[in-house]
DNA sequence: CTTGACCTTAAAGTTCACTTCAAGGTTATA
DNA sequence: TATAACCTTGAAGTGAACTTTAAGGTCAAG
């Protein structure tokens, strides 16, 4: 079985050393195995591990969700609890998605209508984020 | 013509006194007139340029853009800057709407795939975010 | 004339997710 | 043997957009 200095591990993981040691401060990573020299030691599974944040991460989770995974998992608790979490995280993502098209609409809009020739007097991209359209 | 206290200015914007101040230190409003005793006072039109910063917030737009707008507007600069901001405000929200539909499809999915019953053990939102899906 | 609600400033604290720094100890290479 | 490339810790810094704290000065009401 294979093992791991925190730099190789951040080498195969794409997570830097530091960030790695910050992660097992806030109790995402568990404290590995050190050497004689104190030098920490990570088994295999510290890569899917270190996967594992990353993704979550990619997915909009914080640190405090991605915690309670992983918690969860460690103990094997309760599925109910890792789908309440991922449902609470969708119900997030659709209604930053709803904000953002909102936006989105409007701002078209508004491109469309300025020309972006001359001055800024009456310029309707100022006028509409003033909200006098 | 009437003017404010920055108690007021606050009531009236819905934007805390320290708020106003830090606008202030930041560049994003300009230094009011001061009283005998050292009191801020704003005119009235502090109240629009205060809904400018707080709508161009809610389009998404940093403090850092939001100032650069208003600076455009004070010198009465060339609109097509203005339209330049807003064009990459866009393109930056169609961005974050793309990523962010990628994740709620394939979280959509996963939540689907999920009983929701038993243990943590092959809960298929894990082993989605683990990438093993 | 004092109590409380306002105002002033500068500086430090908040949140998130790290990164950077300081000040070392260890190991591999030339 | 020396020097570079690793590792250790704790503390401080980053950025965004404020908020809170500290330590006062001012003003209206009773």
């Amino acid at each position: 079985m294979q093992t791991f200095n925190i730099g190789e591990l951040s080498a195969q993981s794409g997570v830097a050393s530091h960030a790695i040691r910050f992660y097992e401060r806030e109790n995402l990573m568990p404290e590995p195995a050190r050497t004689q020299s104190n030098y920490r030691r990570y088994p295999e599974d510290a890569i899917a591990r270190l996967q594992f944040i990353v993704n979550a991460k990619q997915w909009g989770f914080t640190l405090d969700e991605i915690r309670e995974l992983l918690m969860l998992q460690d103990a094997n608790g309760d599925r109910a609890e890792a789908k309440r979490i991922a449902r609470e995280q969708l119900e997030k993502i659709r209604h930053q998605i709803q904000s953002l098209s909102r936006i989105e609409a409007v701002l078209a809009k508004t491109l469309e209508e300025c020309s972006g020739e001359g001055t800024m007097e009456g310029c309707p991209i100022v006028e509409a984020i003033a909200g006098k359209g």
